[in-house]
DNA sequence: TATGAATGAGTTTTCATTCAT
DNA sequence: AATGAATGAAAACTCATTCAT
């Protein structure tokens, strides 16, 4: 009775870790097989628990995939946000904005496989755009902040900043379907290289 | 009965016909819900006729969406392969492979999405991988045409050709996805203009 | 191709008997088990056909429960209206009215119970409450052409109809659970001569 | 921990008051939806308490349903037994006997829903049943009683009573569904004058 | 005594595939 | 060849009951 419609912070914490737990469970299987293909019960037993406990968490199995997503991308931005931050001068946050990425999604890779399937699928193609536009905002803004500090000219930055998003996407892609033998880090060279040849430096 | 385990030509002509028909059905439906979603009794529905049917042509649902990939890509590739060869030097061939994509896929969206978002799914990598490559090799061949030519200087053309294909696929998704606004001409002139960019021209 | 979204008529016979062999093991099964306790596979069983076959009949449980209990009050309201136009006379009516439900319930009781349990669960009252309403009015009618032709004098008609459904209510539900030892004659004839004896004859 | 295995008066009193309080939720919510429409964690909600702690007043939602079902009707049979034993004569008994029921079941529309909805159910017939012989007794008596007073003429006094049961229960189930719109009064009036014409009165 | 997280059997429904006509 | 009724395995989700705290 006394905890009644409460949650003393030891329970929110074990809560959040179950939730977390499931999530990265959900991401690992959904990575491998895709939406459609991933059952739910294949969540549960990659969570070690009860098909049914998985529903005190998340009311369907779309809300699962939701979630896990939010999950993963917002670590992702995090660790953008920061080592962007901590970089001096156009082409070093610029560095760090595509090798963050690279780096993480490389580690991550079954988080990728996810946005990469599942995300393109159509019923969650809106929420993964929304995602995707984030990312481009802030690419955006590190060569607007360029520009404001002399260090480019003006010039085509929201395609060029697409077509850094699309060459990382595309490579990772490649490396993961073993489509190609390159590295992360031979591959983040290479589109910096591009992206500063695009705007002029 | 005369022609029992035979097949005239006319049969076998027909027979064709009605195997495309039935793609075609099936690439739009494919291409609208994803693979998963769609269920085959929509296909039999869009190619009027009837499920059972379906199954005189295709073994299963999954031929049905390997065949209908196939055709697709088939058409593509050999509009492309006659655009770039009627083209003459590399920057009009660039512009022919890149353009011809571009049209392409806009005016068959449903096919784009049938790649996009069925082909990203885990157990239909490998196919479209292949269909990538083959692309990835006619551009390449484009640019050390040019480079035998004397037009171009050496450089990476193989990472070229993926930035290109990159850049294809993204800015057609987010056209269709309305993520920009911009038209399929204007993203093929930005794409060429960043690819001589690249190869120094 | 020939028959194309068209049915020939020996099609529809088969099927519409399909769909009744469904409904009677469903009144069956129902009657039994009461709604929420019967599954669908339960139904399928009886009706010897696959659970998905129930499926291609009928959309869902609740749907199969609706078809069912019209199936059963189409008949006994058809067989009432025979026998009632058969009667001369208000006495003889009436007692056609009451004798053919008892007979009919008593002959029918997977019927009945149906009605009984299923169509007092919350969710079937409107539809019960609708099916009762016509009992009424019928029985209605019926002392309003007694009066009409002379043979009663004005009364609370309304109300006796409904004290006649009641107690035939009562008496079956009682038959059925042995509560009493009674035949439906003879709870007919009671019954009849309460409702005399009401509107004073 | 002095206590252990054994319960103080005031212990007892706790937990017959706390055992009350869950039926009457019971019977709201009984009513409302359903016994199989009706989850325990309603129940427990509605009772303010958790839905483990049910389980130590009641080992299963069936008996959660019983002990409900009985609780509603001790409490109507003991204010049966005491208006009717109050009222003097026949006429007077038939009629407390009848308007309390009346009275009873309008101000108890839940714990009525309950036993007409629930108590159909095949699983608790016998329960009902039971229940319901006893109200028959009890009418019975009072006609008996004025048989022995002189008052009345021998008759089919089971028969009778039965029909006054019926009528409470349909008049009833009809001002609840809204299918007449009749007074608890007008009814018991009504009833009481049917039932005195059957008996000569 | 009280709690509510965890369980897993059980339910409805879908749909790729088969097969008698 | 063509049909579409029939099948049944598989999936998402619910909920009465248990049990560690």
């Amino acid at each position: 009775m006394a905890t009644r419609g409460v949650k003393t912070s030891r329970q929110k914490a074990l809560t959040g870790l179950r939730r977390e737990e499931i999530l990265r469970a959900a991401i690992r299987i959904f990575g491998k097989k895709g939406f459609a293909a991933t059952c739910v019960e294949d969540i549960a037993d990659a969570a070690k628990i009860a098909k049914g406990t998985l529903y005190l968490y998340f009311k369907s199995k779309e809300e699962i995939y939701r979630a896990a997503m939010q999950l993963a991308v917002q670590e992702l931005q995090t660790l953008a946000a920061e080592r962007v931050g901590a970089a001096v001068g156009v082409k070093a946050k610029l560095a760090a904005a595509i090798g963050v990425r690279m780096e993480f999604w490389h580690e991550q890779q079954s988080v990728y496989r996810l946005v990469l399937t599942v995300g393109r699928e159509p019923q969650h193609r809106r929420q993964t755009n929304d995602l995707t536009r984030r990312a481009h905002e802030s690419l955006v803004e590190i060569l607007e902040g360029g520009l404001a500090a002399g260090e480019l000219q003006p010039g085509p930055f929201g395609e060029v900043a697409w077509a850094v998003l699309d060459m990382i996407r595309g490579t990772n892609e490649r490396r993961m379907d073993r489509v190609t033998e390159r590295t992360p880090q031979q591959d983040a060279a290479t589109i910096l290289e591009f992206t500063l040849r695009q705007v002029g430096l």
